[in-house]
RNA sequence: GCCGAAGUGGCGGAAUUGGUAGACGCGCACGACUCAAAAUCGUGUAUCGCAAGAUGUGAGAGUUCGAUUCUCUCCUUCGGCACCA
């Protein structure tokens, strides 16, 4: 008390206070839009104002953000560092519903609070840029946003099936569901059809995707963003099913014989176990449809198990035959058809005149069963539209296509075989499996199920498989210990498209509808679920890959020379004869290189070998000579095939107990791909099978739908009067832009209807609306939007936040987001949905050409949790949480500011100690009482001080550039210990100190430099420069080591090179001890680091 | 199961183009100041050992003159995804 006079003590409330007013007052803080500077936009995640206030783990991020701008105001930067309120959201309206309070006045009166939190602790915000989700002047452009998206096709409405909270009283989105919980309330979600606006997010999903690569985000959460997306690529392939027809296949005028692609599809029908009559029809060359028609119906019988095709002028053909038919058919197909002659070639418009076009179309519905048209997007012989006309008179489905000759004139037209035969497609990451897959399976959802009822024979039971299937919830359908069920569709096979094998096909629950097509190959052998099923219902199993790595390696040769054999067996190989012309050696991978050098040496002896594929396969011939350098490695394979090498493959590892093996490998038992790899064989395969390379995502839609009161009204209008003159756009109307913001009405009950229906729709002065388009009465859209859409372009409204006419600016964006946010700050919470959502919102925006940057936020930084003092989460629960306002009235804003840097490492969490706040506080004591000795002379300048004042400032600017807070914390602790040991420090050492402790502790450092006789505020001071020149000591004390152990320690100065250093510890009593006796092999010098001497 | 991050004193943590492990802070011990206490200041503080010295960064191996740092195998903790074909 003698010693510290009043007027000295440390007095943090006084002093915090006062230089809160001083900024606010003279708008220290205030955003310039100064174009001539550099910007840097520093961001936090705006936080919801929750009823409890904030905890000391919230300002743990504001504070980071806080240093960090400061510091780029002293560097020299046009800093925008503004805060905001994400306010809509559901616990506002529980609150709401609780007390029968509009939630408008709980939000109101929680913002207030956080506010005073907040400003308790010194922020550089600029308030006049603070914004709030549920302002109408803001979600105005939330709804705005929503109408670009509508317009453009990104949202939509839709029926499925979605994740349905019964205790929220709401749908939710894929993403708000954990575990098939509630991420709110942890109850177990429900999948519930209802209606709800859907945005398209996974057009976005390869962009946002690839777009991650570029960004500077901790791994951590790129890896969840691409893990949530889930990318896989795959082949889909086609299953044909193998229920038999009588095909009939007319060809059109003059298309007979190798003209067309008919020989061809009656040929891979027939492989596919189908009758197939295909006449030749009389006078092609000069054809009369009637005697045609004729003709077929004297030689073929049809029924309603027939197919028939007609192809160009032999679906005039198809029709006259239909005509005449007593009882309807199977199927039509009218590849190329036409009802009228309109041929572009004026030959064949003589066709107008030697047949009639008249037909009875009731006549031919009525026989015709389903009907499907092929019309070719590049026909160049009939007009396109016609499949249109057909439909017109026929109905049925009509397919526009690409064909492979135009007018569907190729030898091979696959497309048309794919709408011949009943299909199921399948999708599969691993086509190189598919010679194993020996049963399909479908989701219970499948609509295959519905089409083929009356064709499964067991199909009571398949629909009470259906029904419970349906019924489940996702944790029962997924959790369960994953035992599997299933029905087979009994009396349906599809047919493996590589052997030609029928194979069953089964509905179970563990393949899911919404992901790929719905259905699945099984290859029990090589997928544990697969297998799994398999074992159950004692499905066949066929190995098809074997481990590459220990895999035995084949070698055929037809006779080995004298010797050889030895050398072989040398190196681990086993020979047995092989059919009755060679010999086999097997041997193990691994010495794979010792028998490819022997097969080279037998290659120089005369012989020719082989590598199949690159598979560790060496195939050796004597009689056939293929020269490998002289590319005939194709030759040489075929050769091999026909010899019967492939077949050698198959029977040399048949396992009759097949093991699970999931991993790649080589492929056996795989026909003329046996002996190629996984990663060749996926490509190889899927075109072997005509099947395409596709790409599924695991994102799906984002259900944008809450039925709930508190949330921005979707500016949406349903008007019947629209639907019914335009039944594609099912009256579905947008508000006008300039009728937004569509306000939300007060209601009388906040409470959801629980029906599917938001509480809006009870107030019929609002729902109902003149249509915007024909005047007529409409309705609005009750739903609301969730949580995440205002949070999803906030940080775009901070640049122009009383903008009245756009969302902002254009000429602010593009200076303010030019490469995006510059620096943003949050927790890893919202790495996949804010992060996720943002992301995508932005890009869309950047398709409008609204924002300039591709990508929303360039830097991304988490902070770690503060955990209460118990080690868990802060939470009311635990009565663990802390207040961040008792912190800063007992130690002082200041102090709070520097312990929950110095915690430890930004990212990390850290557990709260009040005890050890204490450091933080006797720091910022030192500084203060370190003030008395400014201006005081020194007995002697010490030298070693200048580097460290020159280091300190170097270390602590790339320490916050970092986010390296602790160590940045540390290294002035350093610097304030070592003036402590100083009679006195000079005013301009003082200021450097000053300046570099502003950003960590404004309010002191103001209150010193103010003391220091200064009178701007230390904020708008230039951050000082370091002396590069001076940032080594002159003298150094370096280790000694022996043998990579410290020994000792000399003193030495820079300049010295190695052999100086070298003699002065050579010279030093305790090294000397340990190199006595011992010869100096060889010394290593690190430069002012260490000298080891290796003995 | 797949992917990612991490494991260092009593505690929070520091140190990476491979170069003195434990900076800085908390705590603790002793001392100074005081009638006394608090505050403050000083000294010490990885482990074993009186010492010389030995050991030591989750475990084990390897590369190297030298490894917390690089390679391999394994263990533990945390996070993301998960019947996703």
């Amino acid at each position: 008390m003698k010693k510290n006079s009043k007027a000295d003590y440390y007095n943090h409330l006084k002093i915090e206070k006062k230089w809160q007013k001083f900024w606010a007052d003279k708008k220290i803080y205030k955003t310039t839009d100064d174009t001539s500077k550099p910007k840097s936009y520093v961001l936090d995640m705006f936080p919801y104002p929750s009823g409890e206030g904030l905890h000391v783990g919230h300002p743990k991020g504001y504070i980071a953000t806080d240093i960090y701008s400061r510091f780029k105001r002293m560097n020299g930067y046009n800093v925008l560092h503004p805060m905001g309120w994400d306010a809509f959201g559901l616990p506002a309206e529980n609150y709401a519903i609780k007390n029968k309070v509009n939630p408008e006045i709980a939000v109101k009166k929680n913002i207030k609070y956080f506010k005073s939190q907040l400003e308790k602790i010194g922020f550089d915000y600029d308030w006049t840029h603070e914004i709030n989700t549920t302002d109408p002047k803001y979600y105005k452009w939330t709804q705005w946003i929503f109408l670009q998206m509508f317009k453009k096709g990104l949202a939509y409405e839709s029926w499925e099936p979605i994740n349905w909270c019964p205790s929220c009283q709401t749908g939710l989105a894929n993403e708000d569901v954990e575990d098939g919980k509630c991420e709110r309330c942890d109850s177990v979600v429900v999948k519930k059809p209802m209606r709800q606006w859907v945005l398209k997010i996974t057009d976005y999903a390869d962009r946002l995707l690839k777009d991650l690569d570029n960004l500077n985000w901790p791994e951590s959460i790129k890896e969840s963003q691409r893990n949530w997306i889930g990318r896989s690529e795959g082949s889909e392939i086609n299953f044909d099913i193998n229920k038999k027809y009588k095909f009939v296949l007319l060809h059109g005028w003059k298309s007979t014989g190798k003209d067309c692609f008919l020989p061809w599809l009656k040929a891979e029908l027939e492989k596919r176990g189908h009758e197939v009559v295909a006449p030749d029809m009389p006078h092609p060359f000069l054809p009369d449809v009637v005697e045609q028609a004729r003709f077929v119906l004297d030689k073929i019988k049809f029924d309603e198990n027939t197919i028939l095709l007609g192809h160009s002028l032999g679906s005039v053909v198809s029709l006259r035959i239909l005509e005449q038919l007593k009882t309807p058919i199977k199927k039509l197909i009218l590849v190329a058809g036409l009802m009228e002659p309109k041929f572009k070639d004026k030959e064949r418009m003589m066709a107008k005149y030697l047949m009639s076009w008249k037909f009875n179309f009731d006549k031919i519905k009525k026989n015709a069963g389903e009907v499907v048209l092929l019309e070719d997007t590049n026909d160049v012989l009939i007009p396109s539209g016609e499949a249109d006309t057909l439909q017109a008179h026929l109905g049925g489905s009509v397919f526009k296509l690409e064909a492979e000759k135009s007018h569907f004139c190729g030898r091979v037209e696959p497309t048309v075989l794919e709408h011949c035969t009943d299909q199921i497609k399948i999708f599969t990451t691993r086509a190189d499996t598919l010679f194993g897959a020996t049963y399909l399976v479908l989701a219970p959802e499948h609509l295959l199920i519905k089409k083929y009822e009356n064709q499964i024979e067991n199909i009571k039971e398949v629909k009470k498989y259906v029904g419970l299937a349906k019924k489940k919830n996702e944790i029962e359908r997924t959790a369960e210990d994953k035992t599997k069920t299933g029905v087979e569709l009994k009396g349906l096979k599809a047919i493996n498209p590589t052997n030609g094998k029928e194979i069953p096909i089964w509905v179970a629950d563990y393949v899911l509808p919404d992901y790929g097509t719905g259905a699945i190959m099984a290859v029990p052998a090589h997928d544990l679920r697969d297998w799994q099923f398999a074992k159950k219902f004692n499905l066949p199993i066929e190995t098809v890959i074997h481990p590459t790595d220990t895999a035995k390696t084949l070698f055929i040769i037809e006779s080995l020379a004298d010797g050889w054999a030895e050398e072989f067996k040398k190196v681990g190989a086993k020979i047995e004869p092989w059919e009755d012309w060679g010999v086999i050696l097997r041997f193990p991978a691994k010495m794979i290189d010792k028998v490819a050098s022997l097969g080279q040496k037998l290659l120089k002896e005369g012989n020719w070998y082989f590598e199949i594929n690159g598979a560790k396969n060496l195939i050796i011939f004597k009689q056939a000579i293929f020269d490998l350098n002289k590319g005939e490695s194709e030759k040489a394979k075929i050769y091999g095939r026909k010899v019967g090498v492939a077949e050698a493959q198959l029977d040399w590892d048949k396992n009759p107990n097949p093991e699970l093996y999931t991993g790649k490998g080589t492929l056996i038992y795989s026909g003329i791909f046996s002996g190629i790899s996984s990663e060749k064989a996926i490509p190889a395969i899927t075109k072997f099978v005509r099947g395409k390379i596709a790409v599924k995502y695991k994102l799906r839609d984002w259900v944008f739908s809450r039925q709930r009161y508190w949330g921005e009204p979707i500016p949406i209008i349903h008007c019947e009067k629209c639907a019914l003159n335009n039944p594609a756009g099912r009256g579905i109307v947008s508000v006008p832009e300039k009728d937004l913001p569509v306000v939300l009405p007060k209601v009388k009950s906040y409470a959801p209807t629980g029906t599917g229906e938001s509480p809006l729709a009870d107030i019929k002065s609002w729902v109902n609306v003149k249509c915007p388009v024909c005047g007529d009465k409409a309705k609005r859209e009750t739903n609301t939007m969730p949580q995440w859409a205002g949070s999803s372009w906030y940080y775009l409204r901070y640049i122009d936040p009383h903008n009245n006419k756009e969302l902002a600016s254009h000429s602010k964006l593009d200076y303010w987001l030019n490469n995006g946010v510059d620096m943003y700050v949050g927790g890893t919470e919202h790495a996949t949905r804010h992060l996720i959502y943002a992301r995508f919102w932005h890009k869309f925006l950047f398709d409008l050409d609204v924002v300039k940057a591709s990508e929303p936020f360039q830097q991304l930084k988490n902070q770690g949790l503060i955990l209460g003092s118990d080690s868990r989460k802060m939470s009311k629960r635990w009565g663990n949480v802390v207040n961040p306002d008792e912190v800063v009235k007992n130690y002082g804003a200041d102090t709070l500011r520097v312990y929950e840097m110095f915690m430890g490492p930004f990212e990390q969490s850290a557990t709260w100690s009040t005890d050890n706040m204490i450091g933080s506080r006797r720091f910022i004591e030192r500084i203060w009482r370190l003030a008395s000795k400014v201006g005081k002379k020194t007995d002697q300048v010490n030298p070693e001080l200048e580097i460290l004042f020159n280091k300190t400032i170097k270390k602590i600017g790339e320490d916050i550039d970092n986010f390296s807070f602790n160590t940045a914390i540390s290294a002035l602790m350093i610097l304030t210990n070592s003036l402590e040991k100083e009679a006195g420090i000079s005013p301009e050492k003082w200021a450097d100190l000053l300046r570099i402790l502003a950003p960590f502790t404004p309010h002191l450092a103001e209150e010193l430099w103010q003391k220091a006789g200064y009178k701007k505020s230390i904020i708008l001071e230039r951050w000082p420069a370091y002396d590069s020149a001076k940032l080594v000591s002159a003298k150094a004390i370096i280790a000694v080591q022996v043998n990579g152990k410290v020994r000792g320690e000399i003193e030495i100065s820079n300049e010295m090179d190695e052999s100086a250093v070298v003699k002065i510890a050579i010279e030093n009593e305790i090294i000397k001890k340990w190199l006595i006796g011992q010869k100096v092999k060889k010394t290593v010098y690190v430069k002012g680091r260490l000298l080891n001497f290796v003995v």
